[in-house]
DNA sequence: CGGCAGCCAGACACCGGTATCAATAATCGC
DNA sequence: GCGATTATTGATACCGGTGTCTGGCTGCCG
């Protein structure tokens, strides 16, 4: 802890008043805050003690403009899920957390038509390193494009690899659902509902891939009928149970896209007193905090989404991290990981 | 849209470009970005012109230097309700909107012995003009002692006033959770179950005093067996469920001291066949997004915490707003509303 | 002991803005 | 029409750091 957190004359101690204390120029200060090798042991110590005693922290500001770059980075959302937005902020954090960076947050709104505009004002106005798009925004190309013309560096997470390996943090979601199907179906399940994520989402497309490919393995097909249109949205499961469960031949289980869709259709199941898992499993997607917080507690896949956070830090910002945070620019495709819960048994004509 | 993003040799372009363009110097640019008064029509036209075409934004560190002054503000949290904190961060959002602000986010760790620390070196490196704080955090007074120490402005989000209103926003969370509480007796409850929020939490004393405030008035009294302890966590609503409803006399109604502890006593209850709400009512707290993914959909007090947001940008930083945002210091405590969901209905020998 | 290379530290300009204060232009009173 | 007053603009220093380049000191060599 620094012994005074004032400089002479009630202001912040600047590089001046170091020097001043140390008796060396400007220049040998600014030396010793940024490590350079060429200083002599004895040199150092005397400027880091005069840092110490006057509790001199470097003004970000006049290094940004001296460097000519500053030291933010942005994280550019517009999720509908706030825990997967916090923890990939926390995860970021995680990775920055030693450097000089700072993190910048700027919510969007998908749906306007001055999207592009306020990004860029966005940028052009705060100039950050990079930037980190995370779904569903990550999936336009022309912001992409956006921050490429602005020089400002960026990252997307998404639910599979695209073109650009090198911006682009993905996680398997087809496998991991595949499983997850697959696993529904070794249980006996032959009669799979599905509750569609929303059109023109690579998240939606990458789900509804994995659950088809687990069928067709199996010489199974999805019947229109148990096909059910979503939209990520609580309502949208509703919609579907009640389009599912209202059948004659219900299915025995149902693969919902996300969590909050998974659990208006578990809301329709109790409303019908149909018992879960008993009579119906269901599987949800996202592990968000609903998913522990219905009953009974839904079996899920979880994103590794704090560690795409520190990733998306450390592949936008490698230089300014560290040697330490040196990662494989290949290596970017993080593993979900199926979660399982109470949501999931046998169908009934198999207990 | 500017018509070029490029100054002359590929740069930014810079106030210099500008002055040079126009014709005048870079001091008049300067009054032109900021707005003095001493300008004539036809010098200003000339300079904005410029500014259009060349696409120019000024430099934020440069200008942040300059103004001995950054245009950052911070929002310290640590809040296990990922929605409250991403509402609260889009209610900041929308009142730095139009200004030159920007929003730095910080997730801090509550437990650590090193939070002071921590929250000390993230204010002196980056230097925001002002602090939000967040509950549960921003009830640590120590916090709020280092960003006046820091000269760094705070404000303090709350469920009570404290006693420097300047500083603080606050909700009416006692008034409504007695309002809640007052509509369970109405209904006819006699027997009411309370699952408290963890040992010193300004939050959790407020609720409870609310809900004792209730009981009183109608001359009821809360008997300790049906007063459970609680931290706000899921597994916590389990333990007092089973402890409240395992009884001979169980209660007829339970208020909780937030969703996610109301969604665990509602697992309880349909673990064990007790029918919400016929049998059983139940109140949350939050309005978290839980409250409508759980079946019954929960009655609980939804907290304006997007205007909270807004709010507390605007009694932060009101020189930074323009004159619009002028609030008046002492109308902060913004209600809190009662939500009324399915989770609530007369007591079983009322029916 | 002088000459040279190499390491270290300092002088000074510069990053892109704003503040100060003086200079100039415009307006006014008489 | 002229000096005084006021409105508008510019020259220059400065914010707090870093880059460049130069000079001093050191050790090593002949």
């Amino acid at each position: 802890m620094a012994a005074q957190t004032r400089g002479p004359g009630g202001r912040q101690p600047t590089i001046n008043d170091v020097a001043a204390l140390a008796g060396v120029s400007k220049k040998t200060v600014s030396r010793v805050i940024n490590r350079s090798e060429f200083l002599t042991e004895k040199t150092r110590a005397a400027v880091e003690k005069a840092i110490e005693q006057l509790g001199f922290v470097p003004n970000p500001q006049a290094r940004a403009l001296a460097f000519r770059r500053n030291f933010l980075i942005a994280l550019l959302h517009d999720n509908p899920n706030a825990q997967t937005v916090l923890n990939f902020q926390r995860g970021v954090l995680d990775a920055i957390k030693d450097s000089d960076l700072a993190l910048l947050v700027r919510p969007v709104d998908r749906g306007s038509d001055k999207l592009l505009d306020d990004v860029r004002t966005f940028l052009e106005k705060q100039r950050p390193i990079g930037a980190m798009l995370l779904p569903p925004i990550s999936e336009n190309d022309e912001l992409a494009a956006l921050c490429e013309d602005l020089g400002v560096r960026d990252v997307r997470i998404g639910s599979a690899p695209l073109d650009d390996a090198k911006h682009c943090i993905s996680s398997n979601d087809r496998e991991v659902v595949a499983a997850a199907v697959r696993g529904l179906i070794a249980l006996g399940h032959r009669r799979i509902g599905f509750v569609r994520g929303p059109a023109g989402f690579r998240s939606a497309a990458e789900r509804e891939k994995g659950f088809l490919e687990a069928l067709a393995e199996a010489g199974l097909t999805l019947p229109p009928e148990l096909n059910a249109p979503g939209n990520y949205r609580y309502a949208a499961g509703i919609e579907a149970g009640e389009a599912l469960l209202a059948r004659a031949d219900p299915p025995t289980a149902i693969f919902c896209s996300n969590d909050e869709m998974a659990a208006g259709v578990l809301s329709v199941a109790h409303g019908k007193g149909i018992k879960v898992p008993a009579e119906l499993s269901i599987i949800g997607f996202d592990d968000s905090p609903t998913a522990t917080h219905i009953w009974p507690a839904l079996s899920t896949v979880r994103w590794p989404i704090r560690e795409m956070g520190a990733r998306a830090a450390q592949i936008l910002v490698p230089d300014f991290l560290g040697p330490g945070a040196k990662v494989d620019d290949e290596d970017n495709v993080l593993p979900s990981t199926l979660v399982e819960r109470q949501s999931v048994a046998p169908p009934p004509d198999r207990l």
